[in-house]
DNA sequence: AGCACGCCGACT
DNA sequence: GTCGGCGTGCTC
């Protein structure tokens, strides 16, 4: 007997799903996994079928208006990492859902036409892990295209997830070189038809391969048998919009769903992985890097020929040997433009944007102020905006400020700059100035001589994982230099440095985990961002504390809850942002917490709520 | 998320 | 007296 009820969701904040009557015409031809469309409210809403069965606690049912899809366009078991995503992420299942489908599916109410498949079931492996780490990706590589082809040929599939879509291009044409099975790629910034095309060669299993960025963790493939996770240590697998998912972390629950193999690949892993692979022994390929390179911590309190020098007297004279042995040498600094903060020399004003609480950064070429975090720009003043009488002084060190005091310098040194802004590389120059973009180019440039001028401020964030950027940021510097290596700091004593310095891969990880053992930081506990935001800061905070007085309220163990306190970035594009965080050994719990709260208080509606897991 | 229902302030 | 503000609650 077919079941009469069908259990939807759909892509609201509502953490339930509704019962449907299902009605002649569609009675026996709708599956879970399926797009219908229903009634809801007084709207007709696209929704998806989680379940069916014969009878509901609901005594007036409305009826499913029409099924979208012959096929489900979500399986069984993407509709089981969706439901695991949704209790993870602090999402709705519907959310989940449409996180999961191509754009085009969740707006376009057309069909997908899906032939039936006629593939075979492979029987499902185990699950397991390996992070590959220590050395350069073309090390490894090989080992790995050997996993990728060991996969396709027992008929499974296999996802590779790259940072960026600048890594793709490459990637497909090695995979293609090595074997011959149908490559396809996803990716966000594909046109919404070719992102549709490609899923449904997924779906066909046309393809056994796919490539992509963080949302093909959710690709529809056939039989997956391997998910392979380049750098992936890069932060750009962690979302920035709600739901805050990390393409990682839902790799490991979909190997664990699906039974399937997850290779993990880092030069330098991220802490949270290390310490996974760590526990687990086996399932921990160690390169560990040996270099014989001199690298030279340089304190700068005591080495700079005058105060406001970016360039300090061991660096000079590094710089000038190389020069003369015609040799290239890598400037890093991780401030763009010429100067990250202009203060009136009168009255101390300082420029801020006008939207954002944040200093305005200068850029020298184009002679504008412009903020990194909304998109505002305006003309450098002349004089200062406040007491349009004084001159506004930039001070705060960004590479175009170094590029000048080198050209300075060394008048006949070629120096160039390179950002991520400007991705013109030079390779004639022979002093490049950079940022850490340079470190993700393709093709890995080398350098005689490299040297960080400024590194301070990036480790003294106040972030949790400032150490191990920091730390990875000096490493992959290391694997670019060829003879030398300075490092310009006040922080000569800090284990990060050190560690470098004296070639101790693993005496990092070691000194990293028992401080983030010490303050309660992952791996060893879970964190939730609540972010409260909205255009008035009192509403803002008022809801915050509410919220926290919540929180307190249900009084649960194992949960420690730290009072609201102003983000980082305290106003952004005008909205005042106030942030509770949360540590807890397990997310389900916290989560558990923050949705009973978000029952029981009462929303301020010019307020927006939203959690972030893992920030 | 939206949208309706509902209860208090300034208006012809 | 009403028009409309947005706080509250519901969606099968």
């Amino acid at each position: 007997m077919n079941k009469q009820i069908a259990q939807v969701v759909v892509g609201l904040p509502v953490d339930r799903s509704f019962d449907y009557k299902i009605d002649s015409p569609f009675l026996g031809n709708v599956s879970v996994g399926q797009r219908v469309i229903v009634p809801f409210q007084a709207k007709k809403m696209m929704g998806f079928v989680v379940g069916l069965k014969d009878t509901s606690p609901f005594a007036k049912l409305k009826s499913i208006i029409n099924v979208l899809d012959a096929e489900p366009v979500i399986s069984s078991t993407l509709l089981e990492l969706a439901e695991e995503f949704s209790k993870y992420y602090c999402c709705s299942f519907g959310e989940a859902v449409e996180t999961f489908l191509p754009r085009n599916l969740k707006k376009t109410k057309k069909p997908v036409e899906i032939s039936v498949l006629e593939k075979e079931m492979v029987n499902a492996g185990k699950s397991s892990f390996l992070l590959i780490c220590g050395q350069p990706l073309d090390k490894s590589w090989q080992k790995i295209l050997n996993e990728v082809k060991n996969t396709v040929d027992k008929n499974q599939g296999v996802i590779i997830l790259v940072p960026e879509n600048s890594r793709i291009k490459s990637v497909v044409s090695q995979i293609k070189a090595h074997v011959k099975n149908e490559v396809v790629v996803l990716d966000k910034k594909l046109k919404g038809t070719d992102e549709l095309k490609s899923w449904i060669r997924l779906k066909k299993a046309e393809a056994s391969i796919v490539v992509g960025t963080r949302s093909c963790i959710f690709a529809p493939i056939y039989n997956l048998g391997l998910i392979v996770i380049l750098e992936e240590d890069n932060f750009s697998y962690k979302q920035d919009q709600s739901p805050f998912y990390h393409a990682r972390d839902v790799a490991l629950m979909r190997s664990k769903i699906e039974k399937c193999s997850l290779i993990a690949f880092a030069e330098v892993p991220s802490v949270e992985m290390f310490f996974l692979a760590e526990s687990k022994k086996e399932d921990l390929l160690n390169l560990y890097p040996k270099t014989n390179l001199s690298v030279q911590v340089v304190d700068i309190s005591n080495y700079r020929p005058k105060k406001n020098s970016l360039v300090s007297i061991p660096l000079y004279y590094a710089i000038e040997k190389t020069l003369n042995e015609r040799g290239k040498i890598l400037l890093l600094m991780n401030k763009k433009g010429f100067s990250s903060y202009g203060v009136c020399a009168k009255c101390q004003h300082v420029l801020k944007c006008p939207r954002c609480d944040v200093h305005l950064t200068y850029l020298f070429h184009s002679k504008q102020v412009v903020c990194r975090h909304c998109h505002y720009s305006a003309n450098r003043p002349e004089i200062c905006p406040s007491c349009n009488s004084g001159y506004v002084n930039f001070s705060g060190q960004g590479i175009e400020k170094l590029e000048s005091e080198v050209a300075r310098i060394f008048p006949m040194a070629r120096v160039s700059c390179y950002d991520s802004d400007t991705k013109k590389f030079n390779r004639n120059s022979n002093v490049l100035v950079a940022t850490q973009a340079v470190l993700n180019l393709e093709a890995k440039p080398s350098f005689d001589l490299t040297a960080v001028v400024q590194i301070d401020s990036e480790l003294n964030r106040l972030d949790y994982r400032a150490a191990h950027k920091t730390f990875s940021l000096l490493l992959h510097l290391k694997n670019l230099t060829k003879k030398q290596m300075i490092i310009q700091t006040r922080l000569s004593d800090n284990y990060c440095i050190q560690r470098l310095a004296k070639d101790d891969f693993l005496g990092f990880y070691e000194d990293e985990l028992e401080l983030r053992k010490e303050i309660e930081c992952p791996p060893f506990v879970h964190m939730a961002e609540v972010l409260v935001r909205s255009l008035k800061q009192e509403d803002a905070l008022a809801q915050a504390d509410c919220l926290y007085q919540s929180f307190l309220d249900q009084n649960i163990k194992d949960i420690e809850i730290l009072e609201p306190q102003p983000h980082m970035i305290a106003r952004l594009r005008d909205q005042y942002r106030f942030a509770i965080l949360i540590k807890g050994k397990n997310v389900e719990k916290i989560v558990k917490v923050i949705r009973q709260s978000f029952k029981d208080i009462k929303r301020k509606s010019s307020t927006i709520i939203t959690v972030n897991i893992d920030p």
